[in-house]
DNA sequence: GATAATTTGTTCGTATGTATC
DNA sequence: CGATACATACGAACAAATTAT
């Protein structure tokens, strides 16, 4: 009873944080992380250690970490520890994509959100490319070429067409930029797959094909003044036919 | 001896669900939703209900909640039930965030894509925005501006400068890009409180006013050519200085 | 190779807070 | 107001995996 009394004088005091004991153990982790108090890669407390130092029950640390372990911030090996995570995890995107699930018309919003990274993409790009990149987005050119003759599946050219512009966007020189537009290429692929699907044909493949020959030569000029002429054209055909 | 061949045995001919529990229930949740079973808005089983049916305990069910929820697949009434969400999360975006963080916080890269997502955001709200929403950006604008003349603190001036551009990116009328521009904001904002503290001036507060007020005007023109060297003036000065 | 120690994985029991009726 | 239903939180116990001795 003393116990309990006493605690309750505690709250009463207190400003009383009014988030759940799990999300304040995570709010702890992933502040410890920014701070760098815990570095990539850096061992954490054991389940047991996080109890005591914060004066919570362990099932309470475990959700925190399984909620942690979830999005890819932290790793586990198994009677080992529990580690912070170096870098992206492929996890980190799923919950966009339990979003796209959940959200079902937002065609329009994507388009148009890849549309503009196309756009800062191509840019950046003209930018930041060495000689070296042009020369791989020749051979990623080529490649998309070859598998467009050799009368490919829907699935073969989207393949193709995101091998192309992973290439592209590797030339910008800028993993944050990367990794958003790998994220949203995968939100893409679905909807990409039926617009493809309806619309495809030997004349359309050709003028993808000539579209990403306007990229490169675009990049070996280093011609700005170009990008959003290339761009309004790509997307011009499934602008008004999508939804 | 008997009894690990007995194991062994049901290991070879299963195919064993490695996974573990809470991740074969987030499973079974997340498919139930992606098949229909579980519509958005739906309230799915209670804690105890999911137990039995699949026959686990109930911390791993809170557990597998506890992560779909910090996804933004689940939400929870409190004393009423757990329900499936409807479209996008805040919470979505989470991990994104953690993944910029742990790639290493090169300011570079942060400043680039902030750059060029204002580029984006202001021709598509140039595209988009409504008259209301350009009258609500003049009364944010007038507000930044108040906040300027009031002695401001770092923080101040930075909150305000946020707001303005959370004004206009809802001028956008594009969630996705809104939310992505949110994350990327967050996360710039050490980085700007750090670079502001160095070169906060007078003659700099005017400054940033001034393209404030340049925004507003190529909004309400329509001027699509004015956008990148508002942007341009707008990065100026700590292009060189800061990294 | 076997054992012990450490750490995470899973479950159960119980008490408490909170919203609805 | 009480009763009910549900989520929240803690503690204890044992299982399983890995490492160290």
């Amino acid at each position: 009873m003393t116990e309990t009394d006493a605690k309750k004088g505690e709250k009463l005091l207190d400003p009383m944080d009014n988030r759940s004991v799990v999300d304040r153990i995570i709010a702890r982790i992933t502040n410890a992380i920014i701070s760098g108090e815990l570095l990539p890669g850096q061992k954490i407390p054991t389940e047991s250690e996080l109890c005591e130092s914060m004066h919570v029950g362990r099932n309470s640390v475990r959700e925190a970490i399984k909620v942690l372990v979830a999005m890819g911030v932290l790793y586990i090996k198994r009677a080992e520890g529990t580690f912070v995570a170096e870098g992206f995890s492929d996890r980190m995107l799923d919950p966009m994509v339990y979003g796209l699930i959940l959200e079902g018309g937002n065609t329009r919003y994507l388009i148009e959100l890849r549309r503009m990274l196309d756009v800062g993409v191509l840019n950046l790009a003209i930018q930041n490319a060495t000689d070296e990149d042009i020369e791989k987005l020749k051979q990623s050119f080529a490649g998309f070429c070859e598998t467009v003759r050799d009368n490919p599946s829907i699935d073969e050219i989207l393949d193709a067409d995101i091998k192309f512009h992973r290439t592209l966007e590797k030339a910008v020189h800028n993993p944050l930029v990367e990794k958003i537009c790998n994220v949203v290429e995968r939100l893409s692929r679905a909807t990409r797959a039926r617009a493809t699907e309806q619309f495809l044909s030997k004349k359309e493949l050709d003028r993808i094909c000539e579209l990403h020959q306007r990229i490169i030569d675009a990049l070996e000029n280093r011609d700005e003044a170009a990008v959003s002429g290339i761009i309004d054209d790509h997307y011009q055909y499934w602008k008004d036919e999508v939804r």
